[in-house]
DNA sequence: GCGGATCAC
DNA sequence: TATGGTGATCCGC
């Protein structure tokens, strides 16, 4: 039918504009045909397999997420109630695991070094972790909830995934007595004295408690008109036969038996239960309804990053493309097709339909185990082979617990400058003892020393994992080759044997054999130090070999913070990370702040102060940046519907604002903004970005955009001489400037930028004169934009703006049809 | 199989 | 002064 034709051009049309390549001037550069007939046929592809998807979604699974609130902290404020009303956190001066909802209100969150913490709550107590009291109380909970999925599924201690599917229908027919709980209130003496809202057993007064459950305690209100929820009489509570009712009878188990709340999200699916259950934390539940369009609009402006599974690099590399909230990655499907691998998009595909598990996959098996030790500085190689020792001996041990022997022993280091290092072997068969394990593990650490030597590795971690577990297959063989081998009255030691005898030749080697490359004053040095490590290696090793952090000294108080309780006003705060002041900034502000400071390991000092305008500017830029999108992103409401191609073309109204978006960026540059964050937390991004990159847009009046950034000759080394192919142009780019052709892409991406460019004569002088073309291969493509990706698509120039499309609307339907 | 990275808890 | 430990997975090589 022609009208199809009509149909399928406009479609076209509209996916070339949106990718920015429908001006046969500015887009089709390096495009001939075929190409662009590629890049539809991907974006086909992509959805067609999103229509595949939605026709497969199923909503027939009514799974829970259970989530402990505040889960060892709970457990500490239970058991003492002198730390009710304090603000506590579960860890220690290093490292904390939980903290209190007191405690949050100071910012004290989880995986928040102690120290820090304490600066930001003086008054905070620090509790040491008791795991054996936590996996007790966790044994009771996860006792109810075999009530209600035998086969559920725990995360961790306080995380639980139930299908409670099967359990819904059969509660149907149950008579109200199986429904009937009774309430144990505690101590009636005490409660007297209680307020109704402190009449509670829980130890956690939640001041934002989600209505439905408010107050502890007295969990259901008696004159609710709703009918799923329970009645209460007497003392006791019948429950009702609805997912929500379940859920609200498991946390109302739960308390009752533990004296602690849990929070809960209902959904189709684990990945939207896992969200929900976010939703009313603590100490409430929320609901998605089991239809598409409940999911859908729950997904709707829902940020991808609440997604388990879209972490920090995620969302920074996605928030690169414009893409905050699920609608946008719904919206980019086939960008991202083009952008990440096929898990990935897939991935993300599935999260931007609102997909997920519908069942519970049983645990597999465990794929490795490991140990590792963070401590002070560690310089030394012998103390290093002896706490590699040690590690292997906790390793064993642990192995030995589960009866696993593996074939892979990898070592972990880092050094003081954080930089994360693993070194892996696999032998022949399977290892288990300490003693095979550090023959392994030896090994690699010493490869390791001797790669820097002469200087020392300054060392403040270290880890031995196992892995390559056999599986059934691979033990049958085994034992069959092994019984074999005897049969055949062969006189060869047992496999193990023989690795040992491998390794413990390998520890006398002479240090020439090893590193051959080495000069004579190196091999000189490296032998007397051999001669040192084997004079030691049959030392007992009960020394103490890993140094325990100086106890924790109270910094001085800030007082800033004690009045930050009670108050949300804005008012200047000292962050305990940066020092900086932060002046009129809520205290909410102030702990994204905070956050901000935290976030990212302080890699390499050195780095920092090399280039440290750089730095700095590179951090205001991408923090005005971002703080842009999300501002953006938000005041403009989305209306894309998740199969509907509402969101096939940006309209050029948002040409300008893009334009003006990098002069706003220049000018934010050199206005310094964003002064009082540190630049150490940023190194990780800065670092491709220190090289040699001008970016020059220029028209013919003369008039430019300019960019410069300087060149740092320590960093230029690290460039590589990469032939950079655009995925999306298939040009080869000049540069090797990684950020430089992260944005190159993204321009590419967004050709309507260089159309407005090209509106006033503006070219950019950074595209290839020559048109030398890449092989054009999809392997090709592959490649380079993998490697984009994995170098961190730290994008901080140009953004496109997301604007309701007004652009003709086309469904995948008809489309197809 | 190795090594770097990301992620969750 | 000081920033964790364990397990899984992905991806390029």
């Amino acid at each position: 039918m022609d009208s199809t034709k009509e149909k399928s051009d406009d479609y076209k049309d509209d996916l070339l504009l949106r990718m920015g390549l429908n001006d046969n001037k500015a887009g089709m550069e390096g495009l001939d045909k075929e190409k662009i007939n590629k890049i539809i046929m991907e974006a086909t592809k992509v959805d067609r397999f999103a229509m595949e998807l939605e026709q497969s979604r199923d909503l027939n699974n009514t799974i829970v997420h259970i989530d402990m609130d505040a889960f060892y902290a709970a457990v500490e404020m239970r058991d003492n109630p002198e730390l009710k009303k304090k603000p506590i956190a579960v860890g220690s001066v290093s490292m904390l695991s939980t903290s209190n909802y007191h405690a949050r209100r100071f910012g004290v969150r989880a995986a928040m070094p102690g120290f820090i913490a304490k600066r930001l709550c003086p008054q905070l107590i620090i509790v040491p972790p008791n795991f054996d009291k936590y996996r007790a109380v966790s044994k009771e909970v996860k006792e109810i909830l075999a009530d209600y999925d035998p086969n559920f599924m725990a995360m961790s201690l306080d995380e639980a995934y139930l299908n409670i599917t099967k359990h819904l229908q059969e509660r149907q027919n149950w008579p109200e007595d199986k429904r009937k709980y009774f309430i144990k209130t505690g101590n009636s003496a005490e409660n007297d004295k209680l307020t109704e809202h402190e009449l509670s057993i829980s130890p956690l007064l939640f001041e934002d408690s989600p209505p439905d459950l408010q107050a502890p305690g007295i969990p259901f209100q008696t004159n609710s008109e709703e009918q799923n929820n329970p009645q209460i009489l007497q003392n006791s509570v019948v429950f009702g036969t609805s997912a929500e009712e379940v859920v609200k009878e498991i946390r109302f188990r739960i308390e009752q038996k533990t004296t602690l709340t849990a929070s809960a999200g209902i959904a189709p699916n684990t990945m939207l239960a896992k969200v929900c259950s976010d939703k009313n934390k603590p100490n409430g539940q929320y609901q998605i309804l089991p239809n598409r369009q409940a999911v859908k609009d729950f997904i709707k402006d829902l940020p991808i990053r609440k997604i388990s599974g879209i972490g920090k690099v995620t969302e920074k590399m996605l928030k690169a493309l414009g893409i905050i909230t699920c609608t946008e990655l719904y919206q980019q499907r086939a960008l991202l097709s083009l952008l990440f691998s096929e898990t990935s998009w897939h991935y993300f595909l599935h999260i931007s339909l609102g997909l997920g598990s519908t069942h519970l996959e049983r645990d597999g098996e465990r794929k490795s185990m490991s140990v590792e030790r963070t401590f002070s500085e560690i310089s030394k190689a012998e103390e290093q082979y002896s706490l590699c020792q040690e590690l292997c001996s906790e390793l064993a041990h642990d192995l030995q617990k589960e009866g696993l022997k593996g074939r892979t022993v990898t070592i972990k280091l880092k050094n003081v400058n954080f930089e994360v290092k693993t070194r892996a072997s696999t032998v022949s068969s399977v290892v288990s003892t300490a003693e095979e394990i550090f023959a392994v593990a030896k090994d690699l650490l010493r490869t390791e020393i001797d790669a820097d030597f002469p200087h020392p590795l300054k060392l403040r971690l270290m880890g031995v994992r196992i892995s390559s577990f056999p599986n059934e297959e691979d033990k049958k063989h085994q034992q069959r080759s092994i019984i074999g081998f005897l049969q055949a009255r062969n006189q060869a030691l047992p496999a193990s044997g023989c690795v040992l005898e491998k390794t413990d030749k390998d520890q006398f080697i002479k240090p020439q054999e090893i590193t051959p490359q080495k000069s004579f004053f190196d091999k000189k040095r490296s032998e007397m130090k051999w001669s040192h490590q084997d004079a030691c290696k049959c030392e007992t090793l009960n020394k103490q070999s890993v140094h325990t952090s100086q106890p924790f000294q109270v910094s001085k108080m800030n007082e800033n913070f004690e009045a930050a309780e009670n108050s949300d006003s804005c008012q200047i705060f000292t962050c305990p990370v940066c020092f900086r002041e932060q002046e009129n900034i809520s205290l909410e502000a102030f702990n994204r702040h905070v956050d901000a400071c935290l976030r990212g390991p302080s890699v390499s000092e050195e780095h920092a102060s090399s280039s440290e305008i750089n730095t700095k500017e590179n951090v205001h830029h991408s923090l005005s940046l971002s703080e842009k999108q999300t501002s953006e992103t938000h005041e403009n409401n989305i209306e894309v519907t998740l199969v509907d191609y509402e969101d096939l073309a940006e309209t050029r109204d948002n040409i300008s604002t893009k334009a003006e978006s990098i002069d706003a960026l220049n000018n934010k540059e050199r206005e310094g903004e964003y002064p009082s964050l540190p630049s150490k937390s940023f190194n990780m991004e800065c670092f491709h970005q220190n090289s040699s990159c001008t970016v020059s847009l220029e028209n013919q009046d003369g008039r430019s955009l300019n960019r410069q950034k300087s060149l740092q000759p320590h960093f230029q080394e690290m460039i590589t001489d990469q032939a950079l192919v655009c995925p999306v142009c298939n040009l080869k780019q000049k540069t090797s400037d990684l950020s430089l052709f992260n944005m190159h892409v993204d321009v590419c991406l967004n050709k309507d930028i260089i159309q407005e460019m090209r509106k006033d004569k503006v070219n950019p002088v950074n595209q290839p004169k020559d048109n030398s073309r890449s092989t054009g291969s999809s392997d090709k493509v592959q490649k380079m934009v993998t490697r984009t990706k994995r170098t961190g698509l730290t994008t901080k120039y140009s953004r496109s703006k997301k604007i309701k499309p007004n652009h003709s609307k086309h469904t995948l339907d008809l489309f197809f049809k």
